[in-house]
DNA sequence: GTAGCTTTGTGAAACATTTCACAATGCTAG
DNA sequence: CTAGCATTGTGAAATGTTTCACAAAGCTAC
């Protein structure tokens, strides 16, 4: 398959989102215009995004919304769902694991680890946290499909290894700083102050 | 000024990161090219974001490594501190406040709101937490740069043209949708599901 | 002072993404 | 069945971003 932007990709799950939203309402039909409006992007970047997957509307009609959030499913692959494994059972990584949101989107906690001897053991959303220590007998066992590394920045890059050792092929990352990895290893990194900065450039650069 | 992209912007940002690491092992002098293997990038990338900016570094032997971290410094506008308010002291919301590193890179969080009688009048973070229903007498006494906005999606949007009706310019939002704000304003959006959803994309079509 | 070496700064070229614009298509009404 | 209308799908054009490649500059050694 031509290889696709990394921007398509993200409008295309912001489309899936407002698409349900659309359904929700019990709508049967929309355009991409009123797509578009909806996410602050044009008619043509919606139908071009999608027109790299197939042809999934009807002309003078619009696309079937229910059709439309299948179709999205299938491309961005939430057909199924994903184990995720969380390492690094801290202040965020508490508030991810709580965090209903994911399971609803199909992204499945089903191992948390953490160093700290007073939170191995205990319970979050549902999982017990293990030694860190058991990290390679663990995920073995376990077959994560995603990570999500939230450990102090000082480790961070010592347990990517381990992960991408254990075969592990998406990390979401929020230490801040830029993990290596080999080219078939997909990470996300979150910089919040990095984000932060950016607000500032434009307070001290307004256009 | 000729308008920057923002990817230049975030590169900038990542750049001083590294060039900071870099004094700190006492570093005088770096060329484009070590610091761009630093962040996985290449050096005429990093000529060329500089190059929008001005001419910082020696030819023949590099950049001086303070005056480009002051030079950076200066781009960004990070010469100055920034006053930050807080909407929502959840679980990421506290997380974020009681985080030393904002305040190290000059981001200070000046007020705390919730509409949780539970959690107004607690201090987080060295902050007290005060009643979202006094955000506008509070925030124009406090004149905050920053929002951060970390309630529940189904009131981020009214919270938001409460901050602009104030006179709030920026604004980074954790909760999962599209804000609607006025063109002089800048959001940016961390939403989580979303990174894990490019994620899922890249597992399911691996180039 | 000059030769040799290194590295910057930057137009120009290459590549990527977005926007335009319109033929093709299908629906609705009569 | 036909006319009129709305909307898609998509090449082509426009715009934006990254990479290339090289002249210009400065340092070091002699
Ligand atoms: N809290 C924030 O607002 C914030 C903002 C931006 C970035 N971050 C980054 O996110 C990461 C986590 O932040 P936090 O606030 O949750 O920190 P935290 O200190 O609350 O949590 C870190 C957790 O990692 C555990 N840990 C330490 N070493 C480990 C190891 N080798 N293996 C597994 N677990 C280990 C600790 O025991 C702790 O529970 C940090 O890298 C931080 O810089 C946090
Ligand atoms: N926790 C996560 O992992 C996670 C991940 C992605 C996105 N988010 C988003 O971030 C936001 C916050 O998440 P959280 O986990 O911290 O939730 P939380 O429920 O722990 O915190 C939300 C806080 O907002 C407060 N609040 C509610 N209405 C308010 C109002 N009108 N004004 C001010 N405060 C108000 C609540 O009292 C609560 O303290 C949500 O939008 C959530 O969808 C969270």
């Amino acid at each position: 398959m031509r290889k696709i932007a990394d921007s398509t990709v993200r409008r295309l799950s912001l489309y899936l989102r407002f698409l349900e939203e659309f359904e929700g309402q019990g709508i049967e039909t929309i355009s991409s215009g009123a797509l578009a409006g909806r996410g602050g992007t044009t008619s043509a970047q919606v139908r071009k995004d999608l027109s790299f997957f197939g042809s999934f509307g009807k002309r003078g009609l619009g696309y079937s919304v229910p059709e439309l959030v299948q179709a999205l499913h299938q491309i961005l692959g939430l057909t199924r769902h994903y184990r995720v494994a969380l390492i690094g059972a801290g202040k965020i990584g508490s508030a991810l694991v709580e965090n209903r949101g994911f399971r609803r989107r199909g992204f499945d906690f089903v191992a948390i680890f953490d160093r700290d001897p007073a939170k191995i053991g205990r319970a979050l959303g549902g999982v017990q946290v293990e030694d860190v220590a058991q990290l390679e007998a663990s995920l073995t066992r376990t077959h994560a499909d995603i990570a999500v590394l939230v450990t102090p920045p000082e480790v961070a890059q010592s347990v990517a290894d381990r992960l991408v050792h254990l075969g592990i092929k998406s990390i979401l990352n929020f230490a801040p700083l830029q993990l290596v990895v080999p080219a078939n290893v997909t990470v996300k990194t979150v910089n919040l102050a990095l984000e932060l900065e950016a607000l500032a450039y434009h307070l001290a650069n307004p256009n």
